[in-house]
Formats: C-alpha cells, sequence, structure tokens
DNA sequence: TCTGGGGTCCTAGGACCC
DNA sequence: TCTGGGGTCCTAGGACCC
C-alpha cells in the first residue's frame, strides 16, 4: 500500500510571497518580522547568508540590518494563507494523495509513479513556479521523516536543482551521515540530550539503534523515529484535515498594559476573534481558557502568569457568551501593580456546532485515564543505586523501577534513604 | 488489627512543530 | 520602547465522586 511520499516545502515562503509582488526584492537580503514587528520570522537566503538567526529580535538588530542592506518587511498572514491556498490547489493537480501539513508544506503521496518519480519531481516544481511564483523543494523516500530529510539536503545544496530522492538504503545512510540528531524531525535539543545520555549520538546511532531499549527509555514517539529512519513507515498520510482541539487568539501588547480595563478591551476582541475562527470551523466550544503574562524578558520585574479556564454549561458559537465567560474568568486573575505584555484566550472542548442541539458533545464516551491499584500487605523495598524493587503480598512478582523514570521529588527521598 | 478500586475534571507544565 | 502566534501530544497530580 505505502508507496514512497514526497515532501514539497516552500523556500523561505513568507518572503517569497513578498517578492511575487514585489519583484525587486529578488537578489536581495529580506526578512519578514512577525507581529508588532517583534521578531525575525522569514529570512530569504541571502539573509542567512549574512548571518541573521531565526527568531531575533529586530530591535536588537535593526542598525546592523540598516548597515547590511537588509530590507525588511512586516508580516501579511492574509497574502501567505492566499498564496499558500494557491500552491496546495497546484500540488493537488499533481496527486489526489495530499496531506497539507502546514502553511507552506505538504506531504503527497507517490504510489504508481515507478522510475518517472524524479521526473514528477521537477514537473512539479516547475508547475509550482509558474503558476504561483513561489519557489519549492521536493523530498522523496519511502518514510515521511527521510522525505524531510530529503528535503533539507534539496533546500540546503543548489547542485540537486530542488529536488532529491533517497529511495535506497546506502544513500540514506549517506545522507544522515551528514547531520546531526537535532537536523532531524522531531528532535530538539532535550530529546537530543536525553539520546546522547543513552549513547545515541548521530542520526546513524538512532537508526541503528534497538527500538525496544529506545521504546522503553525515551516512549513510542522517538521508536517510531528511528523506524522511519530505516525505512519502515510509522507516520501514515493524513488526507483529512482534522478539527480542530483548541483555538487560540492572543497577542503582545505593543506597550505593558496596566489597567484592567485595557486588558479587558484586549480580551474582548481576542474572544470575538477566536469566535469567528470557531464558526468559520463550525464548530462549539464547551471550555474557555484566559490567560495573561508579564514580560518573561523582564526578570527584575514582578512576574505574573496566570489562567483560569471557564466552563460553558451548554456549547456554543455565540460571541456574546464568550466574551462574558472571558471577562469573568479576566476578573479572578487579572491584578492591578503588574505591567502585562501577553493575553490571551483558548477555546478548548470543541464539538461539532450540529451536535449542540442534541446534546451531543455532553457525554465522553473514552475514558481519560485508567487506574490501577492494588492494596498491600507490606512493601518490601530494596533500595539500589540506580533501581529499586519492590516486593509485596498482592504482586506476583517483585517490580524493579529505575531511577530515571521517578520524578524528582521522589529521587529525593531516594536520596534520602541510601544515606540511612 | 483492621477500611477498595476504581472513575472524572481540572490545572500545570514539558517538549516538539511551523 | 522594542523579544510571534499559533498548534499537537504527553505526563502528572490534586480534588472529588461512587
Amino acid at each position: 500500500m505505502a508507496g514512497p511520499l514526497a515532501l514539497v516545502d516552500c523556500n523561505n515562503f513568507y518572503v517569497s510571497c513578498e517578492r511575487v509582488f514585489q519583484p525587486e526584492l529578488r537578489g536581495r537580503p529580506v526578512v519578514v518580522l512577525s507581529n508588532n514587528d517583534g521578531c525575525v520570522i522569514a529570512r530569504s537566503n541571502e539573509s542567512k547568508a549574512l548571518g541573521i538567526a531565526m527568531g531575533v529580535p529586530w530591535h536588537l538588530h535593526r542598525d546592523r540590518f540598516a548597515a547590511d542592506g537588509v530590507i525588511v518587511r512586516s508580516s501579511n498572514y492574509t497574502l501567505y494563507g492566499d498564496m499558500s491556498s494557491r500552491v496546495m490547489s497546484v500540488l493537488s493537480r499533481f496527486t489526489p494523495d495530499l496531506e497539507i501539513y502546514s502553511i507552506d508544506e505538504a506531504f503527497l503521496g507517490l504510489q504508481g509513479f515507478g522510475n518517472r518519480l524524479e521526473s514528477h519531481a521537477r514537473a512539479l516544481r516547475a508547475a509550482v513556479l509558474q503558476w504561483t511564483g513561489i519557489p519549492v523543494s521536493v523530498g522523496i523516500a519511502p518514510t515521511k521523516t527521510l522525505a524531510k530529510v530529503a528535503n533539507r539536503i534539496a533546500k540546503k545544496d543548489e547542485k540537486h536543482g530542488g529536488a532529491v530522492l533517497l529511495l535506497d538504503e546506502a544513500v540514506q545512510s549517506a545522507a544522515l551521515a551528514g547531520l546531526e540528531l537535532i537536523d532531524l524531525w522531531g528532535v530538539a535539543g532535550r530529546l537530543a540530550a536525553r539520546l546522547a545520555a543513552i549513547g545515541i549520538d548521530t542520526p546513524l546511532d538512532l537508526k541503528h539503534g534497538d527500538p525496544r531499549l529506545i521504546r522503553e527509555r525515551l516512549g513510542v514517539v522517538t521508536m517510531r523515529l528511528a523506524l522511519e529512519l530505516r525505512g519502515v513507515p510509522c507516520l501514515g498520510l493524513e488526507r483529512e484535515i482534522p478539527d480542530r482541539k483548541s483555538i487560540m487568539a492572543s497577542r503582545s501588547f505593543g506597550r505593558p498594559v496596566t489597567t484592567l480595563s485595557e486588558l479587558r478591551e484586549a480580551v474582548a476582541s481576542y474572544t470575538a476573534r477566536a469566535a469567528e475562527k470557531l464558526r468559520r470551523q463550525h464548530l462549539a466550544t464547551a471550555h474557555l481558557m484566559v490567560f495573561v503574562e508579564t514580560n518573561r524578558f523582564k526578570p527584575d520585574e514582578p512576574q505574573h502568569h496566570a489562567a483560569r479556564t471557564v466552563h460553558l454549561p451548554v456549547a456554543t458559537s455565540d460571541s456574546g457568551k464568550l466574551i462574558g465567560a472571558a471577562l469573568a474568568g479576566l476578573a479572578s486573575i487579572g491584578r492591578i501593580g503588574y505591567r502585562y505584555k501577553k493575553a490571551g484566550v483558548v477555546l478548548l472542548d470543541l464539538h461539532p456546532a450540529s451536535a449542540i442541539q442534541e446534546g451531543l458533545f455532553d457525554k465522553a464516551d473514552n475514558p481519560r485515564r485508567i487506574t490501577l491499584m492494588r492494596t498491600v500487605d507490606r512493601l518490601n523495598l530494596r533500595f539500589g543505586r540506580d533501581t529499586v524493587s519492590f516486593a509485596a503480598a498482592g504482586l506476583r512478582r517483585p517490580w524493579k523501577l529505575r531511577r530515571e523514570f521517578l520524578s524528582p521529588c521522589y529521587t529525593t527521598a531516594w536520596d534520602e534513604l541510601l544515606r540511612v
């Protein structure tokens, strides 16, 4: 069933969108800034070559950007959303098997294309460029994780002409040999550190690691990642767009907010915006969370981060009701005397709007947690340096627990016991 | 000398992605 | 003066219920 997959990823997407309508930006260093012109969220290749990192705050680098002739644009999400739809629409002409993964990426199922994969990839790139003006890179491999690797190589090295195929095992390993763990999809700093702690230092180590051991130590998500590196598909193509599980509307304030009335205004307008999204997706919500935050980049100022969840007796998408609930939540957490930097609302526990009348949202069929308990006569604990074992009447055999799986409060107790 | 075995809801936070 | 705005999944623990 599973055939090769392509990951199609738009190059420097936001910058490319700006360039479609301002061709004079081509060949020049360009960055796009986040809301409030806070930090850099997209860079052209020329900007990357200047050493501009993702996410850097603009105000700290403004002078340097100016000196380097960097062109700066505020973001325009309406434009990017529209361009994204055009790109996806072109891609859908090439295969019905399409997963829109993000605003600028899609996975394509390419079963049945046989040995025409490479020419197909090139035709696809050319079509997207011609019809939308957006350059894309294509990575083709048997699994999503390897397709990500292929795409990364296609993007980094121009000699491949924007398309890379990783179809046989030796080629895949050669590609992985040039990467570090944090270059992999799903690996960031923390996981890389935990992998290193069990002797997995490179993508090839992970590929050849013992899946059972990895699962035991690091969980099922990491085991899937290891298998995907071997070419075993663990992540399927998701053709249907699933309903959202939460909807958020939040903003950082341009300057600190110190009065409750300003906070109320902001929260009311974010709630209205979230409610619009909710209705557009034909959903209703039964919980709403409102939160406020002070400026975390100013640790010397008094900090206050607070959130309150408000339960709605009947799921709704009515802006008025939601704003009322959000303001009630805000009243119980907002405090005078703090300089607030950010606020927002999150709508949770979403249901199809059509289910409201029938009350179908009310009852969840699946238990949220399964508890196992056993009363035992007496516990016999043996503490070792790295493991503790339990023997008890009521347990068929002793349980052994490794230290790294204990939460810190227990390991402290463990240390105490070892000292005795 | 002795008092079960589950369940739900809520809050909070970690870790990752784009 | 100035550091984004969304999402996902997972884990853990407390309060409370029957």
